[in-house]
DNA sequence: CCGGAAGCGGTCTTAAAAGACCGCGACTAT
DNA sequence: ATAGTCGCGGTCTTTTAAGACCGCTTCCGG
């Protein structure tokens, strides 16, 4: 796990976060935002190093702006 | 120019604007960041579809945080 | 018990990013 | 003039994201 990765689990929790607080369940999203299901599995899992590209469908599917996705995860 | 490649134009142009007012060179900037500076030339002109890990080492060469690169074009 | 949905892992191909490198034309200072 | 820097374009190889798809296990409602 190297230190340049950690942004991309935080952007997978953030995701989950999001997607599951919606109510959206993976195929949901998947069709909001077009991309496959299992990638976003995946990506949730901070498994994969996504583009911008991805990362801004990603916000339209969830509605939300880049800045939630990148935040940090709340420690609670 | 799809929709979707607006927000590489506009992390590109961040880019220039901050490199530019910290004084720096493509070469210096490269340095500061470990991508090569023909990589960068490319990025500032949106001709690149970049990763989260590449935009993060952008942020740390840089030293500002991801928002600041993704933020609209100051249209001035 | 059974059908459907959920999360998730894996496969395969194609497209493209990463990474390293070369070199040119313009400009600048020596 | 010439040595250095600049932005920038292009080439080549390797790596990996994208995209589409399949199927397993678990869980839940009827």
């Amino acid at each position: 796990m190297n230190h340049s990765d950690e942004i991309l689990v935080r952007i997978g929790s953030n995701v989950r976060r999001i997607r599951t607080k919606k109510g959206l369940s993976l195929r949901e999203l998947s069709y909001l935002c077009n991309i496959d299901n299992s990638k976003i599995a995946k990506i949730e899992q901070g498994r994969i190093n996504i583009t911008v590209k991805t990362l801004m469908e990603l916000c339209s599917g969830l509605e939300v702006g880049p800045s939630e996705l990148l935040r940090p995860v709340k420690v609670k």
